[in-house]
DNA sequence: TCTAATGATTCGAG
DNA sequence: CTCGAATCATTAGA
């Protein structure tokens, strides 16, 4: 630990002059962790995490919940990397003050030239930043591995919300001599569900197949939503058009489907 | 824990 | 490309 590396101390001054060692590799590091949000202004952090879910595909509101672990564990790393990053900054200075007070001390024996201290300065601080790149490196590995896992999580399945499904056997059911949405409609629906469109498209896909292999399973609910959208039309524009438990016949007979 | 429901994926056809 | 169909994989309910 003694600072006594007098000749891997020549052997490595280099000019050096302060910073800009324009190294490639810490730089990538050092976007990257601005990008993630760890480094860099507190509230970047959200919305580096909102890049990342914006980049996964949309459907912002919904998974609030993974979404919240993630950037629980990004501030944990964030905490660490700062901790850490501090540390080491403080350490260096410790350590540079102490190389200095036997530089000093030495000095009482041999003459020391300014340069000599100069380039101890800059050797350790070289070791330092070796370290704190380091540092970056592994923070920028845990940030990788969050990240995948987020995104593994997010591609495993879940059940649509209610709401979603309900909007989307509304359309079902009220298109079922022909339940193909167009690419506009899908988007439409898409919106309003807060899912893609390419999941309309598998939502309605699944839907036809299903409800024509087994139409009878299907007639409860198709009853029900046929029902409700009658209700609604007749709420909604003329209440006084008779009708009150009659659905159109199209609900109960899909002859398209056939 | 077994099973039905359900979203996603794959593949052939048109 | 979309669609139907079969199938996979996960979820939710008993």
């Amino acid at each position: 630990m003694e600072a006594t590396g007098s000749t891997n101390l020549a052997l490595s001054v280099r000019s050096v002059p302060e910073e800009e060692p324009p190294d490639p590799q810490e730089l990538r590091l050092d976007n990257m962790l601005l990008a993630e949000g760890v480094s860099g202004p507190e509230k970047s952090a959200a919305a580096a995490a909102a890049a990342l879910a914006a980049a996964t595909g949309g459907s912002s509101s919904d998974d609030s919940c993974e979404y919240a672990d993630y950037r629980e564990k990004l501030a944990q790393i964030r905490m660490i990397y700062h901790t850490e990053l501090d540390k080491y900054e403080q350490a260096c200075s410790e350590f540079t003050g102490h190389v200095m007070n036997l530089l000093r001390e030495q000095s009482r024996t041999r003459p020391i030239s300014p340069k000599e201290i100069e380039s101890m300065v800059s050797i350790i601080q070289r070791k330092f930043s070796a370290i704190q790149m380091q540092l970056k490196q592994s923070t920028c590995e845990a940030v990788m591995i969050l990240r995948s896992r987020f995104l593994d999580a997010r591609r495993k399945r879940r059940n649509f919300s209610k709401q979603a499904t309900e909007l989307l056997n509304e359309y079902f059911y009220s298109h079922l001599e022909n339940p193909y949405p167009t690419e506009e409609t899908k988007e439409e629906l898409a919106k309003k569900c807060s899912i893609t469109a390419a999941q309309v498209s598998n939502w309605f896909g699944n839907k036809r197949i299903r409800y024509k292999k087994n139409i009878a399973k299907y007639q409860e609910e198709a009853n029900m939503y046929a029902m409700r959208t009658a209700l609604d039309a007749s709420q909604s524009s003329s209440p006084a058009t008779s009708n009150t438990g009659g659905y159109p016949d199209s609900c109960y007979t899909p002859d398209g489907m056939l």
